[in-house]
DNA sequence: AAGTGGTCTAGACCACTCT
DNA sequence: GAGTGGTCTAGACCACTTG
């Protein structure tokens, strides 16, 4: 990795915190910085100003403002580095479905992509309620197997609300490699910075189970993902189906 | 609920904190009060000493205090309330399997409760080893099954390991309630803090399947708790069954 | 050497809970 | 009113990253 100088945004217009009563310092400051990335003014992967700059600027002092980006950073908007600064947050990572299933093999591997379809179609009515689309309108739906050693385990519908995913509509999707948020980055300016992940069984239709090499009406974990850009906007909904039985997922209680 | 004073415990001898080298004051000063907490010194529900005595004995400003509380927040060993003290936490709470099935009822209601089988038995091996018992040693073995509005809907095995639990080998179950965890700390002092749960997909054997009106070999959800105390001894193995098609559960992504 | 975030202090004042 | 935890300040010093 090559290292590049982190750019660092100037100092804001000094714009003292206005006290709401019943609200902490901290927590209206924070959703005031919030509302700085919200708007784009600090975009990410750059340095925003400095605690110094910060708390003058906004008439705290260095401990409340310091609480304020804490609750910034447990929301995973924004994060730290000791000696470089604070960046705003460029998407989640760990959004693996693999973490969802035992496959034996070599493990810490990206499964590799293949796009069986590209088409634009109206969205399914549960599918347009997620994107909170309208009833009618088009969408970019793909499918696509995703394979570890040659071999098929997942098979994943993705549908993506037009026209923010028109780049993607056309063109060879050979080339598209064997991660789609990139992608979304790359070609639409599309980070996901949260998502929802609802688990569920059910069996392989015939077409879909053709493709896993199972028979059809084979038990199979289905995950629909529903994930959203900083704003909140739902960008992508995503069925991932693999085989029932690799299924495995842990949680922790606490 | 009428109010209960909380009982307070004595200052504790006056130790100056160790200094570490390449370790935070805090996070040293957390580590010593956890020793506390998991020695029993401190019993849960039971109010520790005010951030002023545990600052003063230990020789720390009250901001390092502080922070060394908020560590043991985030663990779930404690809890502070406001205007009344800080408290050792007495046990896990949410740990209903409900979370993961939805069957239409009238929501929030505690599934009722009724033991089928009572015995010790020599646990299979992935029991022992997850209990961390040794091969051969005989243990507790709860059936039950689980039922909402007087339909059966989850199958429950528990193996709880002995001496530990030989309170509940004898006796009549009837009375038992339908919960298990206040009655591990009523009647052996047992209590649940921590909790590892697996999801697989399975299918039903023949016996199993019957207890829920289920076809034998009918697909359902396995759910393999495993509980463990304030120390970190696994206290309790439980297989939860229900039937795979009401599963459903829900992650975040951040 | 300069700039960043991380630790720690010592104090003031506030909000909440209970007697 | 006395005691608890929660907020906020103003400062010192340290550890880490870079030029």
């Amino acid at each position: 990795m090559s290292y590049t100088p982190p750019r660092r945004l100037n100092s804001m217009a000094l714009k003292r915190l206005v006290t709401e009563v019943g609200r902490s310092r901290y927590a209206t400051l924070a959703d005031a910085l919030r509302e700085h990335v919200l708007r784009g003014e600090w975009p990410p992967g750059v340095a925003i100003p400095s605690e110094q700059t910060l708390a003058a600027d906004h008439g705290v002092a260095l401990g409340t403002l310091r609480r304020a980006l804490e609750l910034l950073v447990d929301d995973g908007l924004i994060e730290r580095i000791h000696g470089r600064g604070t960046f705003v947050r460029t998407g989640i990572s760990g959004a693996t479905m693999l973490r969802f299933f035992r496959f034996r093999t070599d493990q810490g591997d990206v499964p590799t992509s293949r796009i069986l379809s590209r088409k634009r179609v109206v969205a399914p009515p549960d599918v347009a309620s997620r994107l909170g689309s309208g009833r009618g309108d088009e969408v970019l739906h793909l499918v696509r197997v995703r394979s570890l050693a040659g071999a098929p385990c997942l098979l994943e519908h993705s549908w993506l609300p037009l026209p923010q995913f028109k780049a993607l509509a056309s063109g060879a999707t050979e080339a598209w490699g064997d991660l789609l948020y990139p992608l979304y980055a790359e070609r639409c300016g599309v980070r996901v910075h949260r998502a929802l992940e609802e688990i569920r069984f059910d069996s392989l239709s015939a077409s879909n189970a053709r493709y896993l090499g199972v028979p059809a009406g084979h038990p199979c974990a289905l995950i629909t993902r529903t994930a959203f850009d900083l704003v909140g906007n739902c960008i992508e909904v995503r069925k991932t189906r693999g085989d029932a039985h690799a299924f495995e997922y842990t949680i922790t209680l606490t």
